[in-house]
DNA sequence: AAATGCATGTAACGCGTTACATGATTTT
DNA sequence: AAAATCATGTAACGCGTTACATGCATTT
């Protein structure tokens, strides 16, 4: 069984929003399902570029008054299917590869103040993005509660807001666990 | 800033516990970090070859009575300071790629069913490890609690289980949201 | 003796990142 | 005119996966 490019479904998918060129769509990412979701440049074009080859989306040069050439993606009726197709699919699972637990697993090995200061980190991490999905719901979304697409966002955005805030609970039980470790080391311990 | 092969770390790390194989390596992984760590096979044999070819583990041949021949890898000196350097380190971030919220996003274009049965079959999984995490506190713990690093084993776990009870939650809301969207689609609604 | 399983590895492949290259446009 | 920014790409690289190859040991 091949890897499966998911690059490609995302790009189409975006692509059945509206014609988009290849910085447009990088910036869309960034906006809409950064959260999620993540493309490089280095992949973007390149992908666009095989999709176009195989007729999956069609490509169109666009010069708009002073600005550089670009050439805008549409999808095509080919590229369509083909997303439909990903669409009913089941997603494949993600695997995940965690560097502050992996670090955790081995801290007993090395200081305590350094995790302590990663976790913390992490809880500082987890707040900042908690305001900014509860940016998102007050007033990012406030345009787009007509669209068909919306209850799917509203469960994306819900998604985000349910991890975060379990990522918190834990760090800030987990700051105090380390803490107890760090006053009371166990190799001194009673 | 090249990329940094964190592979080397967490097989440094596993070998400062004792000296191991590959293949006990990697059934150690899956047994203890398998939750938030991955290794395949055609990744840590030649990592530790090259860990060995860098001085950073000792190899040796060794062959048990009636078994095939074995190379166990034990960490050196030198591989104890990179594990130790890298641990003092702050962790780098993950980048998500969640292929469930992807098409989540892209849902209002095709089935709700299909996405329904994703999330009822994401919320499917949730229940089951909660159930092994459950197991993992109650049974495989318990010879553990003397081990200097049991608190932060059990911090891993507690980790595990925030975010699998956030996930849970989301799920099964998601799951009465797209009922309620099956039953009324928003291209027939008031 | 054959089949299965254990254990160790290599080879091929391609996804995705980072860094670089280019040119046009806008700003200073 | 120079610097900064926008926009589009290519090239190199290497991580990580999948598939394959090998050989010994145990089971049937």
């Amino acid at each position: 069984m091949r890897r499966e490019n998911t690059t490609k479904y995302a790009l189409l998918g975006l692509l059945n929003f509206r014609p988009m060129t290849g910085y447009e769509i990088r910036q869309l990412i960034e906006e809409s399902i950064g959260h999620f979701w993540h493309e490089s440049y280095g992949q973007i074009y390149p992908v666009l570029k095989k999709l176009h080859f195989r007729g999956l989306v069609t490509r169109k040069k666009c010069r708009k008054a002073g600005k550089p050439e670009r050439h805008e993606y549409g999808i095509s009726a080919k590229g369509r299917k083909l997303l439909f197709e990903w669409l009913s699919r089941e997603p494949k699972q993600e695997r995940v590869r965690n560097e502050l637990l992996l670090k955790l697993h081995f801290a007993f090995m090395g200081d305590v103040e350094d995790h302590l200061r990663n976790v913390m980190q992490y809880c500082k991490r987890q707040k900042e993005k908690i305001k900014t999905f509860e940016w998102i719901r007050s007033d990012y979304f406030k345009p787009l509660q007509k669209d068909p697409g919306f209850p799917y966002w509203e469960a994306e955005l819900s998604y985000g807001l349910h991890i975060t805030k379990a990522r918190l609970e834990w760090a800030e039980e987990t700051i105090s666990k380390l803490k107890r470790i760090a006053r009371k080391p166990v190799t001194k311990g009673a």
